[in-house]
DNA sequence: TATGTAATGATGCATTTGCAACATTTTACG
DNA sequence: CGTAAAATGTTGCAAATGCATCATTACATA
């Protein structure tokens, strides 16, 4: 995957950071990253440590949407970071955010700078790639049936990898969050799958029995 | 909302294009534009005309994900473009389509042409907003009961604009599809929040009668 | 303006799903 | 290695939803 300081040498990331008037934090372990932001308008990147997208339901329910590390960026996704449902949390002590001001990148009028024009190259292949996966997710998801929202997403991991089997990314309860479907719910129809013979279950590997033309 | 050719002159415009190895294709109404296409990993502009992404389900019922005029992209969003689940179709004699290899995008170096960078800011900032786009979707239908995603709906909605009201986009059937859920169920569920005296709705405006802090 | 087409509103019914509860297994970590 | 926490498997049941169908209304356009 592509990170944001791509093809962006150590001495033109920081004459990069002070173009863009970028603000630096550093957050202990379980901190609320997002508390210390004032602006609903930034996009911010890990500079050091590791983070977790956090959205709390109104069970209090806790998910964790995206795993953030060292170069991976934030702000983007999230349409109105003042938004009671999230936050981002420090997960280790010591992991250093960079805060830039959406405007300050986009009226930023050094066109003559490389290493700005590779910064937004890198900006805009990171937004692609998560614009595909977002759309991936909710062509799943808007599948009427537990049976079909699973079919489609092991159609799509066999094709990514180009075989049979799918492997879990982590477990089935993070599956099923992911697939915005009951977990017990989920694993009845697994199970309906098993005894049809068109899935095999083993651990974190189900091999698919039917042809998808996954090749 | 920034359009794909945004502040780079019509001249300019050539020699990008130039740049790029871009092809240009002329397609008549109703007519496939993905067809034409070979690769999978390109991005297309409307230089000229209007056009629809249309989802195909396995019962044959017909969609439009999205609605495609000039200077707007597409290419982004869908992971696989050879998807027999979507076509783009042509909805005006003449849409001019400009067809441009992500590959020439990304690896192009010519890093001190203005336009180009111009370009690629202006990629970025229409992935940006999709991107929010999409994120929004998924937060509403992610919600677990009808109830729950109109009522998501709503708050995003009325946030959006600071009022009480929200105005279709266009029609219930095509909120029931963006909302990905049963049409009939949909107006099952508005009737309910109406006789809770939760909602008023008259054609396509409806009021929250609910202080849902959208101030 | 007339007429066919699309949208809306309604409702019975079967199915799917979420929820709760519990037992069992696996995993993480002091 | 032992123990607590997390994940998994299962199931009954109630609630939510999809589906089918039909009547009515709004809309587009010839």
């Amino acid at each position: 995957m592509i990170k944001i300081f791509n093809q962006i040498s150590a001495q033109n990331k920081v004459k990069l950071l002070r173009l863009l008037k970028s603000h630096s934090f550093t957050f202990q372990n379980e901190t609320s990253i997002l508390s210390t932001v004032k602006s609903d308008n930034i996009i911010g990147i890990i500079a050091q440590g590791y983070a977790e997208i956090i959205r709390t339901d109104h069970n209090g329910n806790e998910t964790v949407i995206e795993q953030l590390e060292k170069e991976d960026i934030f702000g983007t996704e999230i349409s109105s970071l003042k938004n009671d449902e999230y936050d981002i949390i420090a997960k280790e002590n010591n992991t250093e955010v960079i805060i830039i001001d959406y405007n300050n990148i986009i009226n930023c009028k050094e066109n003559n700078k490389s290493f700005y024009n590779e910064f937004i190259k890198n900006l805009f292949q990171i937004l692609n790639f998560k614009l595909k996966e977002k759309n991936e997710r909710l062509n799943i998801i808007t599948k009427k049936t537990i049976r079909d929202k699973l079919l489609e997403y092991f159609s799509i991991e066999s094709k990514k990898h180009g075989s049979s089997y799918v492997y879990l990314f982590s477990t089935f309860t993070a599956l099923a969050d992911f697939l915005a479907i009951d977990r017990s719910a989920m694993t009845r129809e697994l199970k309906n799958l098993k005894d049809e013979g068109l899935i095999e279950v083993k651990g974190k590997r189900i091999t698919l029995l039917y042809n998808d033309n996954w090749i």
